[in-house]
DNA sequence: GTCTGTGAACGAATTCACAGCT
DNA sequence: AGCTGTGAATTCGTTCACAGAC
């Protein structure tokens, strides 16, 4: 696994940025800083300074400054950033200013899970299709959608043409279903199996492994 | 999430080795060598080089072999690692040759797919006590617990002494959940609410976000 | 010859500190 | 005065490359 936690991804757009540099570390924390704009906007509070979003979430202000100014220059000296644009501008960079279509494979306790998260939906992605190799769930629903065969992904996605996918399959399949995912045209995977995947340059996968993390605290409890 | 993935752990132990400088993303990864042990183990193989290993987890050789320096010389010269060995070492060294108590919080959907998510029992993770708001849900049953009031939290855990949290709680309650369970005495908490926490030094937080995930692979599928 | 363990070299990311803008 | 944006300094982590063990 680990292999590449979230790989690759030769960038390069229109603006005039260069993003080819960009620490990964940073394109982490952006996610953080939206959801701390949007507190702010929930607080109504209009201006905020790098110090006191540092305050909010944890990161140094210095840090977040450095990171803003890959992207271009979003404050005001004197002033600090207004929160409106803070957040609009983070959510043109991270690409969430259009709804992202997403496949989900395993329709096991996991999946369901994933697939009533609200969370996702209101952050603008939506689940389009459902799989699963249980004969007893095919045919069944699951987030509004036919659960699907496996085999079925490649038909289904050539309508659909979603771009994401998400693994909730036991670990012996997963390295099957991201072949199939890819195969579809996904091109971004987030997997929930305790598994390596291997896939080509291009493809971007991100691991989230419950039991290595429930590991990792039992190593700082040991330690202490 | 971003936040302080894991955080503070001051790290200190009666072994002979200096455990206060080991890199954090050393310590994420041993959990991947381990997975990859035991992999080697159902494969029936005995002995394996840090180039071995290296191929099948996809992270660099002289990565390992450092990684593994810091705890002590577990190989030998011209044959490689012994996987017996390699997994009883990585397994005590991450104080998982003991079973770890777990205090769920949220019997949601997400709360409930984590109960019966199967990976975390056989790796040693036992729920003992499972909570939440929901009077509809309280007196209810989950991974062989009934499920309790939140406010009980401190008198439960005078009984079960865990030492281990699981926040599968909506953004607004995660900190006063958090606050309460480090107050009944748990020590380390996996987060799973898209919200920054603040604990006291000492008490080590991971946050998972699951919709961080995914707005990290929107980034990556836009500026690519 | 093969492979480990590790100091040294390198590269990446964070933090400092200040010039310049409001 | 207050704050941003950013080069410079620093800290941190990875990778190299080789001495020494088998």
């Amino acid at each position: 696994m680990a292999k590449h936690d979230a790989l690759s991804a030769p960038v390069s757009d229109s603006s005039a940025h260069d993003h080819s540099k960009i620490p990964q570390p940073t394109i982490e924390r952006l996610s953080t800083y939206l959801q701390c704009a949007r507190g702010l906007q929930t607080d109504g509070i209009a201006m905020a300074s790098s110090s006191e979003i540092a305050a909010r979430t944890g990161i140094n202000a210095a840090q977040l400054r450095k990171d803003l100014s890959y992207f271009g220059e979003f404050g005001t000296p004197g002033l600090g950033y207004d929160v409106d644009a803070l957040s609009t501008h983070l959510t043109r960079i991270m690409g969430l200013d259009k709804t992202h279509d997403v496949l989900l494979v395993g329709a096991g306790n996991l999946g369901t899970a994933l697939a009533s998260y609200m969370g996702w939906v209101q952050r603008g992605f939506r689940i389009v299709a459902v799989f699963d190799t249980d004969p007893a769930k095919i045919g069944g629903s699951l987030a509004n959608c036919k659960i699907a065969s496996l085999d079925e992904i490649a038909k289904v996605n050539a309508q659909c043409k979603a771009l994401m996918g998400v693994v909730a399959v036991p670990r012996e399949s997963a390295q099957d279903v991201v072949d199939k995912l890819v195969a579809s045209g996904v091109k971004s995977i987030l997997n929930f199996a305790p598994t390596g995947i291997l896939v080509r340059p291009g493809i971007t996968v991100r691991n989230v492994d419950l039991t290595s993390q429930l590991e990792v605290l039992s190593y700082y409890l040991h330690t202490q």
